[in-house]
Parts: structure tokens; sequence; C-alpha cells
DNA sequence: AGGTGCTGTGGGAGCGCTCCCATGTGTGAT
DNA sequence: ATCACACATGGGAGCGCTCCCACAGCACCT
């Protein structure tokens, strides 16, 4: 553990830290170089390095955040912006993997992060101004919807930004998402090639890019599996338990030969699961059922249900990443990641 | 939504923000009037006031951060430290409503608040440099166990601290706690009114204060309900769901004839549940359960289970607000609070 | 008329850095 | 030996604010 005398001096309000200035009276160097030491500059020689480094090491300096805020004009930190209320963020796990991915990314440097939710309008007030004063760096958006006027003010107020999941397939900003399409595709295809033959699917909400992309997924598998598209096996929902709920049995009444389900998430699953249940269909005997996320649902369900996992960590940690790139280099690349998703057979199909 | 217009300065490396100085000049005032103002300061008169607030309304101008914490020596930020793994701190109800009990505290200030998990020594050393850098102006220390050496890096640094759950009977660092010993009286003098003559209980690891002060509220509602002590009903654990069953197997075998068991927290009391059903004891029919904490697991559990219900919200609020008065006078009070708790009554009593 | 004590105000100094220009100091080519 | 040009280094200027001292203006007393 750190542990370290404090040094008060004489006067004034003094805090007893040390500055770069008396580590370079220490180090007998001015303090350009003990500044160029400290942000690794190239451009010192090994002999002035190691003799500053002994000072910093030997006065325990560390350097003084607000100031090289204000001298650099930056903050060396960074937003990761949650348009969710409370309860749901901590609710579910994909935000806290999130949140690991980008630590991890961010651990290595001295970036801060700085979790904002911003679910209420009266949050989203107080999100405005804390981006209008440039308090963080870069902003990292996770779950956004199409029509969210955040990307727009982000790119107002020219702050580099990236946001996980594309908003449409011409997406701006720089993105990070995971593969929806071939997720979507590669369960369905699952369920073909076990024999399934009418495959029904329920869909999220379709103004949503990603949910569109399972939906072509699920329509390219069907197709490459030699079955006819049938427009009464796709259900719109709206990602909630209750939506799976009402698409299961909107299914179930246009048509009770279905013999398995690719629901668009796990919530949604578990809402078709209870539909199901009630309806007296066994799982996966005389339906299969896959999901999408591989969340907590998916393992805990009865039967444990076949799931499509996205990343989210690694999702978490490139996102980090590029926003660091984007920060450093302002090219304005704007690079877009999509990253494989990968499914994971349960004994729900 | 705020939506403000960029203006670029001409020159230099500016990021066409006003300034403090840009304010005076449209106002007509000296810079040290507008600061006045910003800061609410009392010895500005009233005309002087209004002409000022309706220049910094005019340029938008919002105050740079950095600046004033290099200049007034402090940092607007205070820092939730969770010594707890990152899946522990999303995965516990507790720490979320936390969370929103101490963001409500600090939507009125303009006080930034940090969460930082120290769960592993690579992170505690992170938070070592943290606080040694002064980075926060004060610091809200949650779950701590006995024997953390943060509340003495905190007191050697005098940085301004609150913990929740006092360490022991002599706190030292200012502290808001709930009533764990009364809280537990209460649960066990329920289970007695309800003719329970054989109350065990499993209690937390005892080096922690509040699992003790439970104990002995176990203890007292005995005493006061007239029934014998004994040392065989008592089973120490974890505060983990496996310490929990393993505690209630232990009960079980020393003494079959329990009819209700008092686990000092709901996580341990699932745990009971699971064993006790393993052993066909029906709950509450054959033994009844209670649990403390009042978590998601409490409501979710079938039966349901009668839990102690701890103000986590409130407490989080209080932290927050007694650590500003700590921040703000640093009068060295240090206050100790304890709020009550709650016997929320459900089907497993 | 001069003193005394307010309140309100202006602006200098300085917080601890980064940026950058000016100044050495060493190397190799001529 | 001389010039050119690298690289390494020192330190001035300035980031936008707060703190605080100085001073003006006024009311009230002696």
């Amino acid at each position: 553990m750190v542990s370290r005398t404090i040094r008060t001096r004489s006067g004034g309000r003094g805090t007893g830290r040390p500055t770069l200035e008396e580590v370079a009276a220490r180090a007998g160097v001015g303090r350009g170089t003990v500044s160029r030491v400290i942000n690794g500059s190239p451009r010192v020689s090994d002999r002035t390095r190691a003799v500053v480094e002994a000072a910093v090491a030997e006065l325990g300096y560390v350097p003084n955040r607000a100031a090289r805020a204000l001298a650099a004009n930056r903050t060396d930190a960074i937003a990761l912006v949650v348009p969710e209320p409370e309860d749901r963020f901590f609710a579910e796990p994909y935000f806290s993997d999130m949140v690991r991915g980008v630590g991890a990314a961010l651990a290595e440097t001295d970036m801060q992060l700085l979790l904002t939710l911003a679910g209420s309008d009266r949050e989203r007030r107080r999100l405005g101004q804390y981006l209008a004063a440039h308090r963080v760096d870069g902003v990292l958006l996770v779950s956004v919807h199409a029509d969210d006027s955040i990307p727009d003010m982000l790119e107002d107020l020219s702050i580099p930004a990236v946001i996980s999941g594309r908003r449409s397939a011409a997406e701006t900003l720089a993105a990070v998402d995971s593969d929806n399409f071939e997720g979507a595709r590669s369960a369905v295809a699952h369920l073909a090639a076990r024999g399934r033959r009418a495959i029904a699917t329920i869909t999220g909400r379709l103004d949503v890019y990603g949910a569109q992309c399972r939906l072509d997924g699920y329509r390219a598998a069907l197709a490459a599996a030699g079955l006819p598209p049938d427009a009464r096996l796709t259900a719109p929902a709206d990602f909630t338990e209750e939506g799976g709920r009402r698409a299961m049995r909107e299914l179930l009444g246009r048509c009770p030969e279905l013999d398995a389900v690719f629901a668009a998430s796990d919530v949604m699953a578990a809402g078709a699961r209870q539909v199901l249940r009630e309806a007296g269909r066994r799982i996966p005997d005389d339906v299969a059922l896959v999901g999408f996320d591989d969340s907590a649902v998916a393992r805990h369900m009865d039967p444990a249900l076949t799931s499509v996992r996205q990343p989210i960590e690694e999702m978490g940690r490139t996102m980090a990443e590029v926003l660091l790139q984007e920060i450093e280099g302002r090219t304005g690349e704007r690079p877009q990641i999509v990253l494989p998703t990968e499914l994971v057979v349960r004994e729900s199909s």
C-alpha cells in the first residue's frame, strides 16, 4: 500500500504535495525536462531521465491533475453515458460487463471513467451542461435509440465519441457493434440443422438497427436452409418480457404448428417460454427456443436457454481503445468495428 | 436540451468557451465581482448581481472546473470507494440503492461522484495513488472490513471521509449505520411472538461489527421472550450463500427440533432455505425463516422471505450530506448516525 | 472639517502545469 | 578546422480561476 509522509510547506495554503518545480530542483534540471520525463517524451537522455525518475520517487511526486488539465486544455476523463434509468443499469449484466471491459482498457492509462446515467430529462439536462462545459475529453455512448439527441450534441460540440451498436447501416459516429446478422443467422441455421421446419421469430423494436439485422439474419438462414419465408412466423415485439409474451401468443394463435422460436433477446425468450408452458408446449421437445444476448436469464432459465453470446466485455474494451485513439489523433477516421458473436447451445434447442 | 452556439476565438488553442474575464467585460465589472456572483457571495449589490447574471446567460458561461480546482485547491469531486470486486458491486442491489441515495444528495451540488472499486490489490494500489494525489475532496467508504487499511490511509492524508457501517463500537470516522441490533431484535421478537421456541441464528462474519450487533440483538430478543440461550442454536457463517448452507446443515445436525432461523443476511437465508428444503422441512410450517437486508433475493424467494429492511438509499443520502459538511466545515465533529430498520413480514415466518 | 467603519468593487498574484522558443552541446560532413 | 544540423535542455508565458489586499464611496459620528 502506498504510505507516505505528509510534508507541509512553511506558509501559504499549500497542501504539502511536491510540485514539478520541486522535483526539478531536486534533480538539478529544469521544469520542462521533468515534464518531458513525466509525459514520456523521447526527447530526454537516459541519464537525465534516470535522475528525474529518482527525484520523483524520493519526493513521491504525483502530478496535479487540475493544473495539467488547465494548461493542456484537456481533462483526462471520459464519460460512459447510459441513457437508461438507474435500476436498469444496475439490473442488466450487459452494463456491468461493459464497464468491466472499459475499465480494463483504461487501467493502463490514467484516464478517469465517469459513469453518467441519462435516463430522466433532468439527468439529460445535466449531461448537456456537462458536455457543454467540456468536462470530459470523450464519450462512450451505450444503448442509444435511433432518435436520441445526444449524438448530435456531441457532434455540435465536436467531442470525440464512440457508440455501441450502430444506429443504422450508415452510422456516422465511430462505432463498435456485435455481428447481429451473423449471430441470428447462426442461431436459426442451428435450429434448421436440428430438423426444425416452422421456425418463428420474435423481433426487437425494428427502429433499433441491431434488431433489424437480427431479423435479416433470421431470413437469410431460412433461405439458406431452403425454408420458404412466411410472414405469419414473424412477430414484432420490443425487447421486454411482456412483449415476448404477447408476441408468442400471437404466433401460437397464427401458426399452432410452429416447432421453433428465435427470440431476438433472452428477456423476450423468457416471456415466450412462459406462454409456451401455459400452452402445454414442451421445450425443446415440441418447440425449440433460442434467445440472444446470453445473459444471466439464459443460464438460469429452465430449461437453460440456447442463446447468442455477444462479446460485451470486449466491446467495452474496444470502444475505449477507439475512443482513446480518437482523442489522441483526431484523425476523423471514425472506425466501425463489428465483433463476432458465438452461439451457446444449451437445453432449449 | 441545452443547445448553444460555439464561438471560436481567433487564435491560440482556445476552445471557444467564454471565460470569467469575458463575462466581466460584458457586464462592465471586474473579474472578482463575477467570481463572487458565480459563487453566491453575499457581498455583491443586487443591481450588479443582475447585470452579471445577464452577461453569464448571454454568453452561456460555464466555469472551467480545472481552473477553479487549481486556484481553490479543491476538486469538487468525491469518491465512493467500494472494496469489493466488480461483479459483487453490480450483483448486489445494496450498492445500486447506495449510489442512488448518494446521487440524490449530490444532485443539488455540482460535486462529481467517482465510483472506485478497490477489490483487487491492483485497484487498491491505484486508489492509494489517487488519494495521495488528492484528486477527490472526500471519500465515501462502503462495506469496509475491520482490518482494512483504507481508513488509516485517509486519516494520514487527512481526507474527509464517511464510512457506512461502523467498524466497531468505537468508530473514529464519521459513520452512517443502520440499527443492526434493533433490526435483529425485532426480527427475533417477531418469531417468538409467533410462538417459535427453538430459534436458531446464522451469523455473519463476526469481525464485522454489524454482524456482532445482529447477534447481540438476537440474544436480547431471546432473553426478553424468556427463551434460554443455547449455544447450539448459533452457527457462524460468512454472509455467503454457501456459508448459509453449511451453517444450516450444522444447525439441523445439532438441533433437529429447531422451529425458526434468523439469518443475518438474505443471501445466507437463501442458502439455509435450500438445505431446509432438502431436509424436507416446510417453510414456514415446520421452520420459520427470517433474513436481513430485504434485498431482491428476499422478494423473489419461494416462499417470499421475511426480512429486515435497511434504509440503504437514505444511508447513501445521509453519508453524502455528512461528507459535504465535513468538507465544508472541517469541524472534526465526526458524527455517528444510526438509521432505523424495519421488519418486512412475508410468507416465510 | 476630520475621523471611523462599513459595504462593494477592481485587479494583482499565484495555483501547477504544458507548450514552445531560445539556447547550449555534441555529432558528422565538408 | 568550420559549418550545419541534429538533439537535449532551461525557462518564459499563459491556461482560467480564487483569494485577498487595496481602495472608493457612503453613512454616521465626534
